[in-house]
DNA sequence: TGCTGAGTAGACTGGTCAGTCTACTCAGCG
DNA sequence: CGCTGAGTAGACTGACCAGTCTACTCAGCA
């Protein structure tokens, strides 16, 4: 009856973005109803592109894991490339949209223990591995203190997001991003993985 | 007919007991149903001693929210203090309880904001606020070098938390409690913090 | 003895939801 | 012209659930 009849195939990437801002918003227990009415399409349309719920939520956790891995590049001074690090990992983790997809996906945890450990690994465990060996080839160069490069990473990581991540979580606030303290806290990490002077 | 007619009035706190459980364990979208039955009562017993699902839920986050404040035993040297505390902070927030309060509430938080605020306030912002107190007088004392002690205390507590939280919460790992890390993170904090040396 | 207060079992209402099924529309193509 | 493939509207099933209501049990107490 409406029947705009858009581009042929790209219903399916409607429904994607749908239920992508659908889940976000409303997490998992979003009804399919809502999901289908969003993206401008009727329910059976939906089962004609998924099985079924999980499937695309599935299908969306997947995608999110992309978006929110964060590049590391090594060509500047180490302060600019771990500042440029840093300002981009907390633009991405602790934006509506970071926050969301972590809400979601760890409430539903238990219910998709696969899903989880997916996107534990490809998200969270490759941003940290990529930076962990940054930081090692900065220690071989003599720009860091020796030490064991995947603690330092889990240390840098931790200190950039925890606390605010809290904050946005379950106080609710949205003025999370406060590039002073992003700063702050590099040079913090700097400070404490300066290279040890060994003539005092 | 069942009927062991209990003592009196501990009714109303085995309900409480087994919604912390049922909660913890299948998130807020537990029915009614189910928590009565692990308190051993019929459903209407539950609704004689709470007005609905809502308010037995925020019983149960409040009474959570004093069971995982962190003490500060202020009187050692500087160094098993803040060793004690690590070691408590950690066993709390990364026991299954601790990750559990946090991934239900984490999850229920657009839908009780108020709640979700109350906790936060009564626990991280609490313990957050005790520890930079505590490090802002060793920051006096000479213990620690002068800085801004909510900062430091924002630090501390990332670097003992946040990433083994997230592999608890979606890679679903349950050795999280490594005590050699907690001393390891507390040195890389004192080195952080070490005084500074006026005379090279 | 009989009342009261706490609890119980279970029926019932009104609502939501996932997923299926049927009958329909319509555009493009050969 | 008529077929096909994609989409649509809406009814329907079976399940679950919060919260209400009624009629019952029973222990303790006066």
């Amino acid at each position: 009856m409406v029947a705009v009849q858009e581009a042929p195939q790209d219903t399916r990437q409607r429904l994607l973005e749908a239920a992508c801002e659908a889940f976000r918003e409303e997490g998992y227990q979003v009804s399919i109803d809502r999901i289908a009415a969003r993206a401008q399409v009727a329910r059976q349309t939906l089962y004609n592109h998924f099985p079924g719920k999980d499937a695309l939520f599935a299908e969306v956790i997947r995608h999110a894991s992309q978006s929110i891995l964060v590049t590391l590049e090594g060509d500047g001074a180490l302060r600019d490339t771990l500042l440029a690090f840093a300002q981009a990992y907390r633009e991405k983790l602790l934006s509506p949209e970071g926050l969301a997809i972590f809400r979601t996906l760890t409430a539903e945890a238990p219910r998709f223990p696969e899903l989880a450990r997916q996107f534990f690994r490809q998200g969270p465990a490759t941003t940290r591995k990529r930076l962990a060996e940054y930081l090692a080839r900065a220690m071989a160069a003599g720009g860091l203190r020796r030490d064991d490069p995947d603690f330092a990473a889990e240390m840098l990581t931790a200190m950039l997001i925890d606390y605010d991540r809290l904050r946005g979580l379950l106080d609710l606030q949205t003025d999370l991003l406060n590039p002073a303290k992003t700063a702050q806290v590099v040079d913090a990490f700097l400070r404490l993985y300066a290279p040890e002077k060994d003539m005092p």
